[in-house]
RNA sequence: GGUCCCUUCGUCUAGUGGUUAGGACACCAGGUUUUCAUCCUGGCAACACGGGUUCGACUCCCGUAGGGAUCACCA
């Protein structure tokens, strides 16, 4: 049965990067119609930053990226919060040490800094164990517990780097339990993975090169590794360094915030190293789940584009149904359409759906539908056509217009034939017809097409505001 | 610096010895009787470099260069 989990330290949000390990943690689950735990790696109290544990839950929600076990849902492995598991590290801290393969830290931390600075000043790589002390007291849990390491080469199978090597120069002894009681992760985890049943461990690029001291540790402890898979790091948008809270790197909700759908995020964050094989570009939760697999996660980091993102956003803005478009831009109309009625709101969404990036959109696409536009000859002066026409011109056209309007069917294709006729009627090239008719019902720099906005605003609607567009202009 | 990993259009990528090196984003041009957007059509654009192996290398091997990760009582 496949487990894979996903195991933060609650220190502050998920960002794009974070949450990819996440999604792929996620997949591999859904794939194998297995497990997914989420497990709070809350082992260093300086760091952790109050209410990003609720924060972690509640981006994985708004993602989708549901957890069969973790903190706030439960399950048979638990607790799953290391903070409370420390009778369990200190149990298997325990086995180590009385096999010999644990012992106390004699040294402070400012001793094995001066061993660490001597090193650097030899030109010699810093080992620990270099310093390993021949005899050491009994541990009393007011220093480190250090691991006693067996070093050796290795080979192992990562499912997305594959072979990987290493020779006994990178095992050293590090620490399995701090002086403050709280074992380190390199600790916690692998007596956690191995309890909570996890069979994958799929995680950042950042612990490849700790492999190793686990594999050490995995041995001295008697127990067999996961299946491991390393993901590839997300770089920022300069391709130099990994993606970052530190460089700006952006909180999942924020995205979610400004009008971003989950379904696009998760498309998104999927395909940034990962694809099919095929030329698709865009998926669904359910082909993900389908189609997932590790052995395509691509060995190399992958910059995060924003402009592809707001692409596919669109994309899935789209293909959604207008009840579906209508339930997610709730919190995201104007407030000048707080009063407006409902069937007219809905026809305006429909007209904003193609125009649409994000959610966050909609007010600068719709406002003059809810509130009246100012009027700005300007912009009419400004425009490559009007501008050659006197103004008397211009009221005259929209005189014209809204005689013919008064007695049009209010329907888009009686509008477009009365506009039409017009055209033929005033001997005038669309460019310039239409462009003053849109001005003086929107006063916008673009909006939808003109008879559907008509259509819309309604016959009443639509020639008070030609006709005070006229009698602004006089 | 040591160790490990990586390297195809600007970006995300397909490609597993023989392809006009394909797709998508972005960009540019044209079309859809106005604008913006959508949509459609077309265009620009890549195998880091040098050696091998081979009848033949983007594909295999070795070097070089460049990039990343890591060397904590952080995860």
């Amino acid at each position: 049965m496949t487990r894979t989990r996903f195991a933060p330290s609650p220190t502050g949000y998920l960002h794009v990067g974070g949450i990819r390990t996440a999604l792929f943690a996620w997949l591999v689950a859904r794939h194998d119609n297995g497990q997914f735990i989420l497990r709070l790696e809350d082992t260093d109290k300086n760091r952790e930053v109050e209410g990003s544990a609720q924060h972690l839950t509640d981006s994985l929600n708004a993602l989708g990226l549901n957890y069969d076990e973790g903190p706030d849902v439960g399950g048979d492995s638990g607790p799953y919060r290391q903070s409370d598991r420390l009778d369990i590290y200190r149990e298997w801290a325990q086995k180590l040490i009385d096999s010999g393969r644990a012992y106390a830290d004699p040294y402070t931390a400012e001793e094995v800094q001066k061993f660490r600075e001597q090193a650097q000043a030899d030109k010699q790589p810093f080992l620990y164990r270099n310093h390993r002390p021949d005899t050491t007291e009994p541990w009393d849990g007011k220093t480190p517990l250090r691991f006693k390491s067996d070093p050796k080469s290795y080979e192992w199978h990562d499912e997305v780097m594959g072979n990987l090597h290493s020779g006994p120069e990178v095992i050293d002894d590090f620490i399995l339990v701090k002086s403050d009681g709280y074992p380190t992760y390199n600790f916690a985890h692998i007596v956690d993975d191995h309890l909570m049943g996890v069979t994958h461990v799929i995680r950042g690029q950042e612990f490849i090169s700790s492999l190793p001291n686990y594999l050490n540790l995995y041995e001295a402890l008697g127990i067999e590794h996961p299946v491991f898979a390393t993901m590839p790091p997300v770089m920022n948008d300069q391709g130099n360094k990994k993606l970052s809270k530190r460089d700006g790197a952006k909180d999942v909700l924020d995205y979610i915030k400004e009008g971003y759908l989950p379904e696009t995020l998760i498309s998104f964050i999927a395909t940034l190293g990962w694809n099919d094989g095929t030329e698709q570009e865009v998926f669904t939760r359910d082909e993900l789940i389908a189609k997932f697999s590790l052995d395509r996660v691509q060995k190399s980091g992958a910059r995060f584009d924003e402009k592809r993102l707001l692409w596919m956003n669109g994309q899935f803005i789209r293909q959604l149904s207008l009840d579906d478009l209508w339930d997610r831009v709730a919190e995201f109309w104007p407030d000048t359409a707080d009063s407006a009625d409902h069937e007219f709101k809905r026809q305006v969404l429909a007209l904003a759906q193609d125009r649409m990036k994000i959610l966050h959109d909609l007010p600068a696409l719709t406002t003059y539908f809810f509130a009246e536009p100012t009027p700005n000859w300007q912009m009419i002066d400004d425009n490559k056509q009007l501008g050659k026409l006197e103004r008397t011109k211009h009221l005259e056209l929209l005189d014209k217009a809204k005689t013919a309007l008064e007695s049009t069917d209010f329907n888009a294709e009686a509008i477009q034939s009365t506009l039409n006729d017009l055209l033929e009627q005033t001997g005038e090239k669309p460019g310039t017809l239409f462009s003053l008719i849109r001005f003086a019902i929107t006063w916008a720099p673009f909006s939808p097409a003109l008879p559907e906005t008509m259509e819309i605003l309604g016959r009443e609607h639509t020639l008070e505001r030609i006709q005070s567009a006229i009698d602004s202009g006089r």
